[in-house]
RNA sequence: GGGCUCAUAGCUCAGUUGGUUAGAGCGUUGCGUUGACAUCGCAAAGGUCUGAGGUUCAAGUCCUCAUGGGCCCACCA
């Protein structure tokens, strides 16, 4: 007999068993021919990052893969670490510095630096903790970090091959640039929201004749400032006569063209466009075609600029009022109507985006994406759910240049270094945008601009010392998108890890686990990063990342609203912890997360993870109360070949099996919920409500102890990737001094011993067990009270399948005298179910006081009659039919109907009392 | 404008290639507590699977259309 202590504490439990898995090194693995590899990279989390319900989702499912892959005998392989996270990191830092009234640029670039790096030592590591009370099993002496030495030699590694391949490259374009955090984002980075705008109807007067105007229509009426033209459709009759002809600029009185062009919609707005080639994509286009002057009339933090006059230094949406007032005093604004627009927001501080034209560099992503469709439509990759296929293939076979550069300061500098002397001979930037654009090959600021891993000594060209390197920092995706690479030292030129004591990468590392297997990660960041690496994995290792992604849900409160700090509608993981345990919270998720479905969590659904994990331990409990360690050595195949089981025994370790199997299939199936699901009915329904039931009554015999004792074991292993700690500890409890749960092989699979004829005879046996339990109730049996039960089995074989089982159910109904019939004969005073052909019979002379019963039926048959009289009579008053309200009659309809049916039930309990 | 997704019990959702009587958790109702577990047990009530067509021996499942939510992408000023 073992002892475990009555409640199970998981605080301790879990504390006690992740610092014994770490010291043993259990979640290490390395290059091992003699297994199969199995490897994950976590998706890194910013290290700015706070543990929340999506991280939870997404760790708890890459755990269940990296201990199931290994305890399948693979070589698994977590790969962790965090994400510098530019923007982001820098605006939580920036916020911190403000508080004691400063400034980055108070500070300097340098300084800053140091002070962000002082964070991230500080609070860098938060989220890893976090993410260890979750259970993760990383490999934690691999944690990388993008900013790592050697990742950042990576970094700049791939920058230089880029460039040297001719894919990188600096150009001016209109790029989304955020006001707020003052730098430049990538089309993903400034996703478009819809908006309550208005539209604006501006009129530019002729220069020929003042006292006629054009009409434009506009939804940023302050960017009118920088109007360099206004274009028509060639094809417009109405404007035909005036292309060519010259307007004047309110405001600003400069002259401009009227031009046509086919880009224009005759029949938005007034079906002529003012147009900003410093300030919109299209007019940007239109401005190159047609030779215009490109005006800038904001700077970086969207004030207006000295090219706008008057109105320099007022904020963009200041200006956009005083404009309008400007105007409207000049007769010069036809009308404003409201008009449903949408525009691009910073993805890190929500400001709508300012399409804004400044120097950048690109990387040119078309030749990149080539073998990248093809490894997904060759089915190399896969997506789960095969959905997503669609969305990654229609954003790569459309993809646009990639804006990498960033004018923040904490990240990886652009390792390209000027020489001043060069430069200043080289073209002026207006010179250079007119020669670049869409559909050219882009230019190569060759002239002055050295690309190097390391700052050079001096300009190759002129020989000068005059050097200095670009201000800029690298997109955050430009280091993440090496992650499944990168983390294991690639490009190994430099051969040491500075950044991780005692940890040296091998290239050999590489080659085993490279491709990973499976990536884990939720829809949004399918562009950011999924397909990104993808794209990087082919140019730099010639293979693909991984061969699965698995995409799941976004995280959402029980509203279906995202979860954010700002909304307030957060369920802090730590807290659910706290309050029910890591495997609570773990198996609770998984279960309510269906394949690919957003998941809406409140915080009650973690009750049913807390309220299994409690079964679990409690059943753990019962058996080994009443277990013989004796039997632990037992060969379970051998024992049942050998053994005559009955069928209790051998219809629990059918399902046993038959539930591995399906789990077994769930799994590899990307089936988090329905695997979860498996164990959970499995476990509860069939081992506790019926099996051990049954067993109690005879529970020392050497069958039961072999069979309760083997279904716990493995079931536990089964269990241990979705509840590892609870697993974990009862394992340890009924093998004290063993190795861990997790080094333990997963169950395998034994055919002969599923049983299907079983499962179903066994069915049968449940349904008269219920169906007896169900009459009881019916007539209000006193629940112990034993009674007489008499089963006509109609057929030889049924009387011999129940017969075994006849103690079974004595026990579980309550039957003190079982009498198995073969022919069914009426009998008086009796209750009678049919089941599958047998007639259930329980006599009820003498149990039930009949005349009593008699008594409360006919009183409930009175009062149901009397109820449906009334109701009848109320329904077929016509006043009350006119006047209440139609949901009233409705109601009174469908209680009538109830109480009708109500009626022919008792009426048929009183008949077996005749 | 293009695409995806959802609609099943009071609530939140499962339901893998079509196949007997559509499931779970929570909630509701009744009964039950002298040792595994009240974070429990036994039982009950509750569904014309959003609507309309179609394919089929057979449709919650496949097809078409409609209605109503959610999401993504796109340069409509």
């Amino acid at each position: 007999m073992i002892e475990l202590p009555k409640t199970y504490s998981p605080a301790e439990v879990e504390d006690r068993w992740y610092k014994d898995w770490e010291e043993k090194k259990l979640f290490a693995a390395r290059n091992n021919p003699a297994k199969k590899p199995f490897c994950i990279v976590i998706p890194p989390p910013n290290v700015t990052g706070i543990l929340h319900m999506g991280h939870a989702l997404n760790n708890t499912i890459q755990d269940i893969l990296i201990r199931y892959h290994r305890m399948k005998g693979e070589e698994a392989l977590w790969m962790p670490g965090t994400d510098h996270a530019g923007i982001a990191t820098q605006n939580v830092v920036e916020k911190s510095i403000a508080k004691q009234g400063l400034k980055r640029q108070d500070l300097g670039r340098e300084k800053f630096l140091e002070r962000v790096w002082e964070w991230k030592e500080q609070y860098g590591s938060t989220i890893i903790r976090q993410l260890k009370k979750l259970g993760s099993s990383c490999d934690w002496d691999r944690t990388r970090f993008t900013m790592d030495e050697a990742y950042s030699d990576a970094v700049k590694e791939v920058f230089v091959r880029l460039y040297e391949k001719g894919l990188i490259y600096q150009g001016s374009y209109i790029i989304n640039w955020c006001p707020r955090c003052q730098t430049a984002l990538a089309d993903e980075e400034a996703p478009h929201r819809e908006l309550d705008g208005h539209l604006y109807y501006l009129k530019y007067p002729c220069k020929d004749d003042p006292e006629k105007f054009v009409v434009v229509a506009t939804t940023r009426p302050e960017t009118m400032l920088g109007d360099t033209a206004v274009a028509v459709n060639p094809k417009d009759s109405r404007y035909r006569k005036l292309i060519g002809k010259t307007l004047v600029l309110p405001l600003v009185n400069r002259e401009i063209p009227i031009i046509a062009d086919a880009v224009v919609d005759k029949k938005f707005g007034t079906g002529a466009v003012k147009v900003t080639p410093a300030h919109d994509p299209n007019d940007y286009a239109m401005g190159k075609k047609h030779g215009l002057e490109f005006v800038n009339v904001m700077r970086p933090d969207a004030s207006m600029n000295e090219n706008a006059g008057d109105y320099k230094e007022m904020d963009r949406f200041e200006a956009r009022e005083v404009i309008i007032e400007d105007l409207k005093e000049q007769g010069l604004l036809e009308k404003i109507e409201p008009h449903r627009l949408s525009a691009g927001h910073c993805y890190r501080c929500h400001t709508i985006i300012e399409p804004y034209l400044s120097k950048q560099w690109f990387v040119n992503m078309k030749p990149l994406a080539k073998p990248a469709i093809r490894a997904v439509k060759d089915g190399h990759i896969k997506f789960h759910p095969a959905r997503w296929k669609k969305v990654y293939l229609n954003w790569m076979e459309n993809i646009q240049d990639w804006c990498i550069s960033r004018q923040i300061w904490w990240g990886h500098r652009i390792p390209v270094y000027y020489c001043r002397a060069c430069l200043s001979q080289g073209p002026s930037l207006s010179e250079s945008i007119n020669r670049q654009g869409k559909g050219t090959v882009p230019e190569r600021v060759a002239h002055g601009v050295i690309v190097s891993k390391v700052k050079p000594e001096k300009c190759p060209v002129c020989g000068s010392n005059d050097i200095y390197q670009d201000e800029d920092v690298l997109d955050t995706w430009f280091s993440s998108w090496l992650w499944p690479f990168a983390t294991f030292g690639w490009p190994f030129g430099s051969g040491t890890d500075a950044t991780t004591p005692g940890h040296k990468f091998s290239e050999k590392d590489l080659r085993y686990f490279y491709p990973t297997s499976t990536l884990v990660t939720a829809q949004e960041i399918i562009f950011f990063w999924v397909a990104r690496m993808i794209m990087a994995g082919f140019e730099f290792m010639g293979d693909i990342p991984f061969r699965d992604v698995y995409i799941h849900g976004t995280v959402r409160d029980i509203e279906g609203k995202k979860m954010s700090k700002s909304l307030g509608n957060v369920i802090d993981p730590l807290e659910i912890i706290n309050e029910y345990g890591t495997d609570a919270l773990r198996v609770s998720i998984i279960m309510i997360t269906s394949q690919g479905q957003d998941v809406f969590l409140s915080k009650e659904r973690f009750e049913q993870g807390r309220n299994f994990a409690n079964k679990i331990w409690n059943a753990a409990r019962f058996v080994m109360l009443n277990l013989d360690p004796g039997v632990i050595k037992t060969d379970l195949c051998e024992y049942f070949k050998k053994e005559d089981l009955d069928i209790t025994n051998r219809w629990i370790l059918s399902r046993f099996y038959s539930t591995l199997k399906n789990l077994n299939k769930d799994l590899d199936g990307f089936k988090f919920n329905e695997a979860a699901n498996l164990l959970y009915h499995f476990f509860w329904h069939e081992f506790c409500d019926w099996y051990l039931e049954m067993i109690k009554q005879d529970i020392a015999s050497p069958r039961n102890q072999v069979v309760m004792y083997k279904i716990l074991e493995k079931f536990l292993r089964a269990l241990h990737p979705f509840m590892p700690f609870i697993t974990e500890e009862i394992w340890q409890k009924l093998h004290p001094g063993s190795e861990s749960i997790m080094t333990k092989p997963w169950p395998h699979v034994q055919e002969q011993i599923i049983e299907k004829r079983t499962e179903q005879k066994m069915e049968m046996f449940f349904e008269v067990v219920t169906g007896i339990r169900n009459m009881r109730a019916e007539v209000e049996i006193p629940p112990h009270l034993e009674i007489r039960a008499i089963i006509f089995c109609s057929t030889r074989a049924n009387a011999d399948m129940i017969r075994p089982l006849s103690a079974h159910i004595k026990k579980l109904c309550k039957v003190s005298d079982l009498d198995l019939q073969l022919e069914y004969r009426h009998q008086k005073s009796t209750l009678t179910t049919l089941v599958h052909g047998l007639h259930l019979v329980i006599p009820l002379e003498g149990v039930v006081d009949i005349e009593n019963q008699v008594r409360k039926l006919d009183e409930k048959i009175k009062k149901a009659d009397q109820d449906i009289t009334a109701k009848e009579r109320t329904l077929a008053n016509s006043d009350f039919l006119a006047r209440a309200p139609a949901e009233i009659v409705e109601k009174e309809q469908t209680k009538l109907a109830d109480l009708r049916q109500l009626l022919t039930k008792l009426k048929a309990v009183r008949h077996a009392f005749d």
